[in-house]
DNA sequence: CCTCAGAATGAATGGTCGTTCATTCTTGAT
DNA sequence: ATCAAGAATGAACGACCATTCATTCTGAGG
């Protein structure tokens, strides 16, 4: 997945086909995930059933047990890619090597995190539906916690390198790091739950003061 | 609701009773939203039933639906028994004249909402169950929205306050309020999701760290 | 001691869910 | 043109769910 930033479109532009169209396995398998991505955020994880997720996906009910071997394993999947598609983006921007400032590196972090691609409601209804499960379901703590480890370490590295370059006293770079991640985490729910009382540009700007006030010669 | 740090308790001490006994209105219903408190920590919302809460309750099945209409109805109940027992206790804390020391009370603030009574992985557990579900369900974005509304003025006006004491220049109530909020949720989350890498003691510590940043005279 | 309003029960009901699998259809190789 | 491999279908099934309500039981007031 390189484009982390990418819509779950609609399916079949081509809509006056009803002829049964064979596809590759790997096809079906995203094509069901898109669309109970979008049964998630539509009707909530707790309502979304397999006829739903089938239909929206334009299939018959027996084709998810086909390619997924059940609703559970279905639903599994679905977290594990919306999981990878977020975290493989943060370390993207944290690895990659076309950013050379530090400063200009949080801020494509921060824009990533708080941008389109991220937080659109599809995205963060399924993000927060499962995290809602997760005291319950430890396969799900699991999933989360073991791509949410490396990034974790990814982002302390970078706040280490810029606690050197600016030469911050007292500021711990673990401390910083998973209170910066908590924000942002915050700032998701603030905008999937009171989106009236937050909005977007808000939501960054929050975001910006917190960097501020931790590296003030890296943002501006 | 006085001790919003209340144990939700086990029912009956008296289990060799197999006896009908007669209660008063009030008292079951707060007897099944204790109920569903604890099976939504323990199954998760999604796989709740009305069996398994009457039983918890060691009542039986009928009575849910004699006391609330619906199960609906009691899910809507229980959140919002939750959602004001949360806010009320902040509350209580930033309008009390127990603590005049406006450093003092902002700590007072902090204990509270990552101390024991909150975090409670029941508690936590049922918050973000509903947060799961609020993207698909506007009554649930109501009823937190409408405690959360509360809350969060009075924070900022606590935040005003230190400001003007601490004659803080560029700092921005609203935005800081709004800030130190997602921190605290994005903290429960962490304590929720990943309770291996995140301690109540760094979570705390975290956040102070936050405050600290903001009004430097006010926090030690 | 008796009475009865209404609290509590749980078997029964109707509906919906996940899953199965016999069957149909598509496609690429022959 | 033919065929085999296997992808896709959807009716059918059993399990379980929320809700109902005829019945039982309780305890305060007479």
């Amino acid at each position: 997945m390189s484009d982390a930033s990418a819509t779950v479109r609609e399916v079949s532009p081509d809509t006056r086909s009803k002829r049964r169209q064979i596809r590759p396995k790997a096809e079906r398998r995203q094509q069901l995930i898109d669309a109970t991505i979008r049964c998630i955020a539509q009707h909530g994880l707790s309502a979304v059933t397999m006829q739903m997720v089938t239909s929206e996906a334009g299939l018959s009910v027996g084709i998810a047990n086909l390619h997924f071997e059940s609703k559970d394993n279905l639903l599994k999947e679905t977290l594990r890619f919306v999981a990878e598609e977020y975290h493989s983006g943060q370390i993207e921007i944290m690895e990659g090597s076309e950013i050379t400032d530090l400063g200009a590196r949080l801020d494509a972090l921060l824009d990533f995190q708080l941008g389109r691609g991220v937080t659109q409601r599809q995205k963060m209804s399924v993000w927060f539906a499962y995290y809602g499960e997760a005291g319950a379901r430890p396969v799900y703590q699991k999933i989360v916690s073991t791509v949410d480890r490396l990034a974790a370490r990814k982002l302390e590295a970078l706040f280490a390198e810029i606690i050197r370059e600016g030469q911050y006293l007292d500021a711990d770079p673990h401390d910083l790091a998973t209170g910066y991640s908590a924000l942002i985490d915050g700032l998701h729910l603030g905008l999937l739950v009171t989106p009236r009382e937050l909005s977007k540009r808000r939501a960054r700007s929050v975001a910006r003061a917190f960097l501020r006030r931790a590296f003030p010669q890296h943002i501006v």
